[in-house]
DNA sequence: GGATCCTTCTTCTTCTTC
């Protein structure tokens, strides 16, 4: 039976995302029909809380003020221009990597605090730069899971979560390194892998047969007239195509690309600088977010194209300005504090 | 040797009717 779940297909209600729980499988899934669907997943999914939507409101504006309605966020596509449009691609340099192709992957190593280089790096820029929306569903979902899991159970969670995705990229690290994405293999069947990311790898099976190419991994890119720095995933064909690839695990499903809020502007931002980065002899303007899944459904791929690569390019532009403005009345309100 | 850095994740919402 194909069940449909949050646009996504699955097999069974125990591989659906919305209805199983990680801790525990509900005895229900073998009795339910998809008649009753949406009846068990409203019953399923209601928070064991003496809150009601009126409290949470209620706390909300209490902290954060009234909430402003009469601002959709999406009705109004932000038409600004960066001040200065930074060329995402650099004439003198290539996009055909045909004769540099055959050799090992290159993994360019972070040197930090050498020659005096304090470049902000894309992820410290993106964070502290999120819009005030961001800020405050981010902020509203932590204090919902403290709520729920108290501030010791949401501290394990978090680490828990970092730890699975800090495993999913070396264990896709070793892989690529040893050719066996290459060789279509699948690794999940792989003994010698953490059993804690088996379901992830099952999850991106059908990705890796169509990655090719691995020109590097885990490397570090510095964009060298912006001075900015990150370290890319993967760069590598995907299905012909030369690609910035990034992975991420996630507990929900991400079909669509906009419910990977701002991956599209890091993937152009590692782009971006990696093709402004004199180590590198060719340039990329293609991306891919692959969403691996820890149940082992089929991952989801969204891949950009040059299009959108540079659209991209010129929102992250703008999110590296207003860093930098950030930063500037920073540094001068530090000085004139200490006068 | 210890401290710090870069990552790793987390958000978008609501009912009502076939």
């Amino acid at each position: 039976m194909l069940i449909q779940c949050t646009s996504r297909p699955v097999r069974n209600f125990s591989a659906c995302h919305c209805l199983s729980s990680p801790k525990r499988r509900s005895s229900y899934s073998l009795a339910v029909s998809e008649r009753y669907s949406s009846l068990v997943k409203s019953v399923m999914s209601s928070r064991v809380s003496s809150q009601t939507p009126d409290t949470l409101q209620a706390e909300d504006e209490h902290i954060y003020g009234p909430v402003v309605k009469a601002q959709p966020p999406s009705s109004k596509p932000e038409k600004r221009e960066p001040k200065t449009l930074h060329p995402f691609l650099i004439s003198e340099k290539t996009l055909e990597t045909e004769e540099t192709e055959s050799g090992p992957p290159v993994r360019i190593l972070l040197k930090r605090g050498q020659g005096g280089s304090s470049a902000p790096s894309v992820t410290r820029i993106l964070q502290q730069t999120l819009s005030p929306e961001q800020r405050f569903y981010l902020e509203r979902w932590k204090r919902r899971m403290i709520e729920e899991l108290g501030e010791d159970g949401f501290k394990e969670y978090s680490q828990n979560l970092f730890r699975q995705g800090k495993l999913f990229h070396s264990t896709l690290d070793d892989i690529m390194e040893s050719g066996a994405a290459q060789e279509k293999k699948a690794p999940a069947e792989s003994p010698e892998y953490p059993a804690e990311v088996q379901g992830y790898l099952e999850s991106i099976s059908h990705i890796l047969e169509d990655v090719s190419a691995v020109r590097a991994i885990e490397s570090t890119v510095h964009h060298d007239s912006l001075d900015y720095l990150g370290i890319v995933d993967c760069v590598a064909r995907y299905r012909g195509v030369l690609c910035l690839i990034d992975w991420k695990t996630s507990e929900k499903p991400k079909p669509f690309l906009s419910n990977t809020y701002d991956n599209p502007i890091q993937v152009a931002a590692y782009a971006g600088a990696l093709n402004n980065d004199g180590n590198y002899k060719y340039q990329v303007d293609h991306g891919l977010i692959v969403v691996a899944y820890k149940d082992g459904s089929p991952a989801h791929a969204h891949q950009l194209s040059s299009e959108q690569m540079l659209q991209y390019w010129r929102t992250w532009l703008l999110r590296l300005e207003k860093f930098t403005e950030q930063r500037s009345s920073h540094t001068s309100m530090d000085f004139s504090e200490k006068k």
